[in-house]
DNA sequence: AATTAACCTATATACCCGATAGGGTATTAA
DNA sequence: TTAATACCCTATCGGGTATATAGGTTAATT
């Protein structure tokens, strides 16, 4: 299941890269109009400019502000940010692997070969998604 | 994520599915192979046997053995059964289909369309994918 | 009748997510 | 220089959920 807190951090880059100009966009007007409690999204935000996705400027007509070319935000970045693992089970992730506990051995797991195929048919999406595509 | 649940679960049909005959297997037998407590295992196999994926004996002897042919077993009603619904959100679930609070029209939402293909693509695998595939 | 093993209900425990509080700091406009 | 604006950061809380355990009940076999 997608967390709340990615499906926020996707529709506030979407409602940042539909604007004409890059011009700084504050967060409380992210927040009215995607319907996101203002505080949450701050500190989502905050994870998707430390991210590299997006910067942002203070002060009055201050705001967030893409980094990139939506081209170039690909969706799998974006997802491993917000969600983390692309994977279902961590014994098959690229990012954030780790092994099972109960597993002795991985390849003869039928469970890990059939969480590989489902991990690379995802991917498969992820990585050729960008940002504009989404727009 | 897949929870430790259906991880448990599908172990235990995969062990059970294993066996030359079908001639019930212990709880205990299955949580010992694989490592997984008791207890937790009996009411996972319990909701499986309420899938009507497994049947069960009681008694000396007794144990849960496969009311189906292996072929006959696909993985899409087993994850359904553990693990719920496929989709990554709700608002794209066939089976289990809810409307997002925040969201106002779902055919203009681009993480709806995305989410949409990321189902369809898992769903793919699970449609043509049984327990004889897994064994 | 005794033993075995599934069945059922209830409960404990731990963890995580979404959300909020409350202040700090940098920038801008006047 | 001052005030206003808006991002930055840490801590914490509340509620829900997943994992796991406990203890007794029922049914089948010997």
């Amino acid at each position: 299941m997608l967390s709340v807190k990615t499906k926020y951090g996707l529709k506030a880059l979407i409602f940042i890269a539909k604007r004409e100009s890059n011009t700084p966009v504050q967060i409380s007007s992210i927040a009215k109009s995607e319907n996101i409690s203002h505080k949450y999204l701050e500190s989502i935000l905050l994870t998707l400019r430390k991210a590299g996705f997006l910067s942002s400027k203070k002060g009055k007509g201050g705001g967030y502000y893409l980094l990139k070319d939506p081209k170039q935000i690909m969706m799998v970045d974006v997802m491993r940010s917000l969600e983390g693992p692309i994977a279902m089970v961590p014994c098959v992730s690229l990012n954030f692997y780790e092994k099972c506990k109960d597993c002795i051995d991985e390849t003869s797991c039928s469970v890990h070969r059939l969480m590989i195929e489902v991990r690379d048919s995802t991917l498969k999406i992820f990585n050729n998604k960008s940002l504009y595509d989404l727009v």
